[in-house]
DNA sequence: ACAGAAATAGTACGATCGTTCGTTTTATTT
DNA sequence: AAATAAAACGAACGATCGTACTATTTCTGT
């Protein structure tokens, strides 16, 4: 009963790779077993559908995804510090995975049109990641850093575009800007968003000069 | 001689349809030809590889992307009214479109780690539309509308971003609120960038309350 | 209307897909 | 070490993939 898991889980991860390349459909059980150097069946008999495979691999890269940006993030004290630190990691997990693609980002488009288990998997973790970040904005706004009518929603909203728009430019434009785009980009949505000495109405808006990101 | 063409371009029309279901990746002349009511023959020989199918939708996306987005956009002034226009446009065609998407952007996900023709095409397709985003900012520097620091490849990096993220939470999330968020973004993104009254050092940054859009 | 060309159909191929089933090997427990 | 359960294999299934080939139909120019 223990070899079993052991191999399921080498499987799994091998899978996660094959994903990022191919896209979860993609995922063919042929070569996730001849990268296995295993049989067809024996890879099969693990998960009993290949929908259970996707959905394996998504709970997979979920669990890496929140052990990589969010755990990391939660060491920073609540409120500003913290949003930046998850954000920054977040950004850090998206170019330095330029690499390896982002299986919510490319699932995204595979399965907007696709109903289905995998799909409903996939909005699950989207959906939960981003009340994630409405928590810590909201925490932000509550300790005062972030102006008390600053729109969660519109915020997540930004910053997943920021996100999207970061891995389209690395990975498909090869554009060696992105990062150093993607990070202006977060420190002007963060400054908009400042609770600034100056009352709202005496405000204008302004693109900051680049400033150093976390 | 004639009934050729014309057989031709509507089988790239009901190929850029399931494209736009199932992603260039997975148009299959099979389908294609079941829904045309012709042998997978036929459909064939008008391309002679699935390859040259999928450069066929596409181009014929892009011809349909620049006369919905661009053409219409090129009828307002040149400058900020212009690329209000543009934007606006590109808005809307992302958005009614919710209902089939963007090959561009699902081609993005799929290409960006798959070498060869199609991805090629791909790439093209969106530098050129990237760079003609650029002229119609820079023509908004020119006029004076927008101030002169401002950096057109991080606008236009940050208009993609909000299209991408529009693209991903109308169509996966079924977020009802994604356009409204989209415009007060590109409202946000456009007032950071004015070149307003205040000289540069007295500015400050603030997200000015939502404007109607054009 | 007829000849020639163009367009479509038909059939078949090898490959690969996810899946099923019975067998055999390997690991675990008694 | 023997008995039992788990795990991996191997072969085969029907389906579908893109593509090659030849035949037949349909159009087109005269």
């Amino acid at each position: 009963m223990r070899k079993g898991e052991q191999t399921r889980s080498a499987i799994v991860s091998a899978a996660c790779e094959l994903a990022a390349r191919d896209g979860l459909e993609g995922l063919t059980i042929g070569a996730l077993a001849e990268r296995m150097q295993m049989s067809k069946s024996g890879v099969f008999a693990h998960f009993g559908s290949r929908e259970e495979l996707q959905i394996a691999v998504l709970k997979a890269y979920e669990q890496r995804f929140v052990q990589d940006v969010l755990v990391p993030g939660l060491e920073a004290p609540r409120g500003l510090a913290r949003l930046r630190a998850i954000f920054g990691h977040w950004l850090e997990h998206t170019a330095v995975e330029a690499a390896s693609a982002c299986i919510w980002i490319s699932g995204a488009t595979e399965y907007d049109d696709r109903p289905g288990p995998v799909r409903d998997e996939l909005v699950g973790m989207v959906r939960s990641w981003q009340r994630e970040l409405v928590r810590a904005i909201q925490q932000a706004i509550d300790t005062g850093e972030l102006s008390a009518d600053s729109d969660t929603g519109d915020l997540v909203f930004d910053l997943y575009g920021v996100i999207l728009v970061l891995h389209h430019d690395a990975r498909l434009l090869d554009s060696p800007d992105a990062l150093a785009r993607a990070r202006r980009a977060f420190e002007r949505l963060i400054g908009s968003c400042l609770a600034s000495a100056a009352p709202r109405s005496l405000r204008c808006a302004s693109r900051p000069s680049p400033v150093g990101a976390s």
